[in-house]
DNA sequence: GCGATATTGCAACATTGTAGCATTTGCATC
DNA sequence: GATGCAAATGCTACAATGTTGCAATATCGC
């Protein structure tokens, strides 16, 4: 997994109010048990401003050297979405895992842009997809996902020929 | 695997014209051979009117009585992808295999709609996403991918409670 | 019909996710 | 601080979806 391992994240505790709200009692709130792997993962994704895959928070808990198994890892995020703490989005590209990002309490919705080549996705903030479309009769809308696919700052500067664009 | 030769695989003269091209010529016309499980595949999708899943090609062609492989099929819609015959679309939803829609030569694109119920994904044609947005400076977009999300005419009328929009 | 080589078909493996179940842990209570 | 019990964990297995390597086969130009 090209993943650099690593990223901006980990939260200080210096720098703890700059959260959200305490995951613990976020936990808590929601009746569920405050364990290790909970904790952790939402404060990964509280600090993280992209949506994230299982495998990258892996990485992180690996790296914050927090003991972990993979199903626990899986379960956990279920939790998080089954509480509307964090929402699941859809790999788009090849790249076929599911991605975790925070839920906003205030319902906002964003479209995700997905570098087709170094397949990080990044949240667009300012671009909510406008899907006030007319569906055919019969369908009924629930939510528009909007991915928009091309190359991330750093990749597009360093894109020599087509070649480098191989699906990933 | 005794074939007997000028197999004159469905075509049926008469609806001949009733779909794009020749599917033989097509795969003839772009130097790739011509072989049983092309000609298939590209007729089915040729039939088709949504993006279909391997499995689901593979099911028709199970239907249609033509030995394949798993991997021949795979390999099939690779080369009508490389070939720019068909198109890949990310499995939306929790079904994360890709589906495949032939390429129109207009260059047409269209949103696509899957059913949270049953999984279907159906073209919406009228539907093309209007991402004339401006994006972050860096970002080059290729583009854009819109899925709305939702219940299908078939399932959106015997939905009976929120129970029933489990995942799917 | 023949030969070169593009495709196939098979088996093995990779990735991502789930299910079942015995063991451990969090937490309310004593 | 000790205790009990359900909620979580951490295994191991398994399922779904793809991919890779390679020998056997079928296409197609001659």
């Amino acid at each position: 997994m090209t993943q650099p391992e690593a990223r901006q994240t980990h939260t200080a505790p210096a720098e703890a109010h700059d959260v959200p709200a305490d995951a613990r009692a976020l936990i808590a709130a929601r009746g569920g048990r405050v364990t290790r792997t909970r904790v952790a993962v939402l404060e990964i994704l509280q600090a993280s401003d992209r949506p994230m895959s299982h495998d990258e928070l892996g990485a992180e808990l690996a790296a914050a050297d927090i003991a972990h198994d993979r199903v626990t890892l899986y379960r956990a995020l279920d939790w998080l979405v089954e509480q509307a703490l964090a929402r699941r989005i859809a790999g788009s590209g090849s790249d076929r895992a599911w991605r975790f990002e925070l839920l906003r309490a205030d319902g906002h919705r964003h479209a995700h842009f997905h570098c087709d080549c170094c397949g990080q996705v990044i949240c667009l903030e300012g671009l909510e997809p406008a899907v006030a479309v007319a569906l055919p009769a019969g369908f009924q809308l629930e939510r528009a996902e909007l991915v928009i696919h091309g190359a991330c700052p750093d990749c597009g500067v360093q894109r020599a020929g087509p070649a480098a664009r191989r699906r990933r």
